[in-house]
DNA sequence: GATAAGGGTGTTTTT
DNA sequence: CACCCTTATC
């Protein structure tokens, strides 16, 4: 066997865009190149194979950056172009040597760590912690009360808002004012407030050595605006992979541009009918540009689709079709056409989860893994039916998107602890550490944080502090765990943290607290997988558990469940069967996405995502009559759901429309206007009081 | 100054 | 539902 062997794999279109480039003076040096890959046409492998080319070519391993948009992706791409180099070594006859790709990661990890190693040519103190959105939203909240910012004709805008529109103001690298007036057209009487509000979080940042989400990517994005630092960064890398390109934004784009300012080298990856993250600042325009922003660029399209069916295809093109701009592609299989998609129309979400569940359960018995069927929502509440129904029926699954593990309270207080001790200037975590003796609220926690900050920040001043009130046997006792805690071994010196704060779950929460204790029992088990607490608490701020019921044991792995996932946290995945549920209007596009044309745009891309994730069914699925759980709630809250304005008739006449036997026929052809009440009840009732 | 309880209110998706 | 703010009580 050939050791270019792994290269047959490929189409031609795929091994044009893995070969690009040209071996000169023992250098592999290649032009900028833009590879639109459509969903399903084997994008991970393109990408994989060009990594594993570039080593084959001489490339080190260490100098190619891979940047991707989540751990499991980066993950998933150096397995594979590990295994390629592997075999093409052995046809060689010679061993890989674990050859890795050290520097294979998200943005986000990459900055993290780039900020780090360059920490003190930055001014940065090397020793930063990391806040994730709670935190950071919690921060805000310290830096309003301190403000007073409460005056004013309407409400200020509560502590998530502020960080969504400061995070936009930052990732777009737009003025205040526009953000609101875009995006945020109700808070632009703020405006001065927030501007404020925003210095003084920047502030308090700096003073305690924090960064949020958003500082890694403006550190990483303002060092490199520094010519000589912008160097040598630049310098470390020979090449710089970027996968899901439609997903990053103006300030990702910046980075990019200053580590290869002409391009050579830089390859990116994506799919601009599968950008569905403008609500994090993500600028399609970056992909739809690039030939613009680097000239010389090479272009190549895959467009062979390997995932699905020919119908379940057709019903994509179909929904992508009525969209306007983007380049244009149709997507095309040889599996042969399959089975029609259908639309299933049932009565609310109670028969949805039924049906649903049912029809997983059908595919099952014909020999279709539960893994590899998946039920997709755009909203997480929206599966909370199927759940239930799951757990009545005693079938397994696991939940992805939305962030339950790190956000709940018991989790949160032991990493503050963690955190604390790793860095005694973080404020949030000190706040919350102090709070956990009774008696002690914000008041008394700031002291001791002022007291803290004024002994040199040493932990070890703490019990010195003379507590005004509240239990003094259990604040000597936080004293010393703290203090041992600073320089205890790692991971040895999380025990005794973690069983002291066991200790104390019964009285702080609502027993039975077995399930919490089991929780910190997983913490201190994930502790061990790392090398220090640093590394410990940033991986899991920038890559916290993805599902439900998965704490990084591999203890299940082989058991099988059902994938229960939001539409956003699917993308890359693909399954036998998909399910999506909720196909309304108001979900599908959501009821806050239907003012401009963009974001309507981003609905349609979404629900492509969610088609396109099927290999062999797909089944979407309309309640006529749903609960709603939102605002807007006046007397009934249930509600007749309108058809997506998506399912138009070309798009229809790929389903295949099935009725679930609960709906009456009456609701199911006028979902609009139920027919009009026979009685007037209400009338009735008023009478009886007058 | 800490907590509990009550009432009004509010944009979903995540690194 | 979950948050935020106010009021009452310790």
């Amino acid at each position: 066997m050939s050791d270019t062997a792994y290269l047959d794999d490929l189409n031609d279109a795929q091994r044009e865009a893995v070969t690009h480039g040209v071996r000169v003076d023992g250098r592999f040096d290649s032009d900028p190149l833009l590879v639109i890959a459509g969903a399903g046409s084997g994008k991970t492998q393109a990408l994989s194979h060009r990594a594993a080319h570039l080593i084959l070519s001489g490339v080190d391993p260490r100098r190619i950056l891979l940047l991707t948009f989540s751990r499991r992706a980066a993950d998933e791409m150096t397995r594979r172009a590990h295994a390629v180099v592997e075999a093409a070594f052995a046809a060689r006859g010679r061993k890989g040597a674990g050859l890795k790709l050290p520097w294979a990661g998200t943005f986000h990890a990459i900055g993290a760590r780039l900020l780090r190693e360059e920490a003190g040519a930055l001014g940065l103190d090397e020793q930063f912690s990391i806040l994730d959105r709670g935190d950071a939203a919690d921060l805000l909240d310290v830096c309003r009360q301190r403000l007073d910012l409460g005056a004013g004709k309407t409400r200020f805008p509560r502590k998530d808002t502020c960080l969504g529109i400061y995070s936009q103001v930052v990732n777009r690298q737009a003025t205040l004012a526009d953000v609101l007036a875009t995006r945020y057209p109700w808070c632009v009487d703020h405006h001065d407030g927030l501007k404020a509000l925003f210095a003084a979080y920047t502030e308090r940042k700096l003073a305690q050595a924090t960064l949020d989400y958003d500082d890694l990517l403006l550190y990483w994005a303002m060092m490199m605006g520094h010519d000589g630092l912008a160097e040598s960064v630049a310098a470390r890398f020979d090449h710089v992979l970027v996968d899901e390109y439609q997903d990053t934004n103006i300030l990702q784009a910046a980075i990019l541009k200053r580590l290869c300012p002409d391009g050579r080298g830089l390859c990116v990856v994506g799919d601009d009918a599968q950008a569905i993250y403008g609500f994090r600042a993500a600028e399609v325009a970056n992909i739809l540009g690039f030939a613009n922003d680097y000239p010389g660029c090479m272009t190549v399209r895959l467009e062979r689709n390997y995932r699905s069916t020919g119908a379940i295809l057709d019903a994509s093109n179909a929904l992508i079709g009525e969209a306007s701009a983007g380049y244009h592609k149709t997507l095309y299989s040889h599996r042969g056409a399959g089975m029609k998609p259908r639309h299933v129309t049932v009565r609310d979400s109670v028969d949805e989860a039924r049906y649903v569940v049912d029809r997983v359960l059908e595919w099952r018995e014909t020999g279709v893994a539960l893994t590899q069927q998946a039920v997709l929502f755009r909203n997480s509440h929206h599966a909370n039916d199927v759940e239930v129904e799951l757990i009545r029926r005693d079938i397994p699954f696991r939940k992805y998107g939305g962030l339950k593990f790190l956000e709940a309270a018991h989790v949160k207080d032991l990493l503050a602890l963690l955190r604390l001790a790793e860095n005694p200037r973080d404020e949030i975590a000190a706040y919350r550490v102090f709070q956990l003796v009774p008696g002690v609220g914000p008041g008394t926690a700031r002291q001791a944080f002022e007291h803290v900050q004024s002994h040199n920040d040493s932990l070890a001043a703490l019990a010195g502090f003379r507590l005004p009130r509240g239990d003094r046997g259990v604040w000597q006792a936080l004293a010393g765990q703290l203090a041992d805690a600073v320089h205890a071994d790692w991971p040895g010196g999380v025990e005794p943290l973690a069983a002291w704060y066991k200790r104390t779950l019964d009285e702080r929460f609502e027993p039975p607290t077995t399930a919490r204790a089991g929780d910190i029992d997983d913490l201190v088990r994930m502790a061990g997988q790392h090398a220090d607490r640093a590394t410990f608490l940033t991986d899991l701020t920038l890559d916290p558990p993805s599902a439900t019921g998965d704490h990084n044991d591999d203890a299940h792995l082989d058991e099988d469940y059902l994938v229960l996932s939001t539409v956003h946290s699917a993308k890359g995945r693909e399954f036998d069967s998909v399910y999506l549920l909720h196909v309304a209007d108001g979900t599908f596009p959501n009821e806050y996405s239907t003012s401009s044309d963009a974001a309507l745009d981003e609905e349609r891309r979404l629900m492509y995502v969610a088609f396109t994730r099927a290999k062999n069914t797909l089944e979407i699925v309309s309640p006529l009559r749903y609960y709603v759980t939102e605002q807007h709630r006046h007397g009934d809250r249930h509600v007749y759901g309108a058809t997506s304005r998506f399912l138009t008739p070309r798009v229809m006449r790929y389903f295949e429309a099935v009725t679930d036997g609960g709906v009456e026929a009456r609701a199911a052809s006028t979902p609009h206007s139920p027919s009009p009440p026979q009685i007037d009840i209400a009338a009735g009732a008023r009478a009886l009081w007058q």
